[in-house]
DNA sequence: ATCCTAGCTTAGACTATGTCTAAACAAAGA
DNA sequence: TCTTTGTTTAGACATAGTCTAAGCTAGGAT
């Protein structure tokens, strides 16, 4: 596994300043950001960087196949850099904090045959929700 | 299974004539509609039911217990009334139809202990995807 | 029946999230 | 250098949802 800014250079992708502060933003962190948080933190880099920037990039890396689109919350989008290996994702129903985690077992073997209504399934994330420590506190 | 309104009445819950509009028209239906096309059709019944009576009332459904809240396509939440059995989601990637089904085990038992992070973990929903036949057909 | 109270409904203002537009800017090739 | 193409920007716009303040309604007390 490279790091972001290696597997979106093999796209053939322009790696400006900007897009580099978000791409190394985004990358290295089990947490997962909302636009507006990687919004927040890249400008502490490069301080001039634009909000449709931000939009812009994320939405091709996306469509780059690279970082995966989480609307899991219902209140923003997520954004997760870690498209190149399988997890499930752990939220806080109190303050929407998202992390990756690894199961035991893959959801599609427990899915009995006459539960798929003829479709192919080719895979299955699961979503899993409670309280992080510090809203379980609160 | 019983219906919604009766399901709701057992809360303690007013049914006024825009409440039961409202359960009726997200109890008839197998699709999961969102908040305005629940408010579109409602008013087919009842025309001068508000918008914020809708949203109102789906988040009470929701707090209940009755109604499930959607938030997978990363534009409108969605309202699932089969909220008294325990389900899962099953999405084509082609059109979007979604179906509810049901798994043979809880994956919550799946999740280590390390991977909690700390969190009090509450339940866990399985998204499915794969192709339906009509769109594996095309 | 009438009054009172609590809770329900309403229109519209407001907030949050995200997209679009048009102009300025930057980089690469002729 | 000039041109072309793609990138970035600020701010307008769009969409989804929440909040507020006022009026309305149902049901209990008298």
């Amino acid at each position: 596994m490279s790091d972001l800014v290696t597997r979106l250079r093999r796209h053939n992708w322009r790696i400006t300043p900007q897009r580099r502060v978000i791409a190394e933003t985004l990358d290295g962190s089990h947490v997962h950001y909302t636009a507006e948080e990687i919004l927040e933190r890249a400008c502490e880099q490069m301080p001039e960087l634009s909000r449709a920037t931000v939009y812009n990039t994320l939405n091709e890396m996306v469509a780059l196949g690279e970082v995966l689109e989480l609307a899991l919350d219902g209140r923003s989008k997520r954004y997760d850099p870690n498209a190149d290996h399988e997890h499930h994702h752990l939220i806080c129903e109190g303050c929407g904090l998202m992390k990756d985690v690894h199961a035991l077992a893959d959801p599609v073997d427990w899915l009995p045959g006459d539960e798929r209504h003829g479709f192919t399934v080719t895979r299955a994330s699961v979503t899993y929700r409670g309280l992080c420590p510090e809203c379980r506190a609160a």
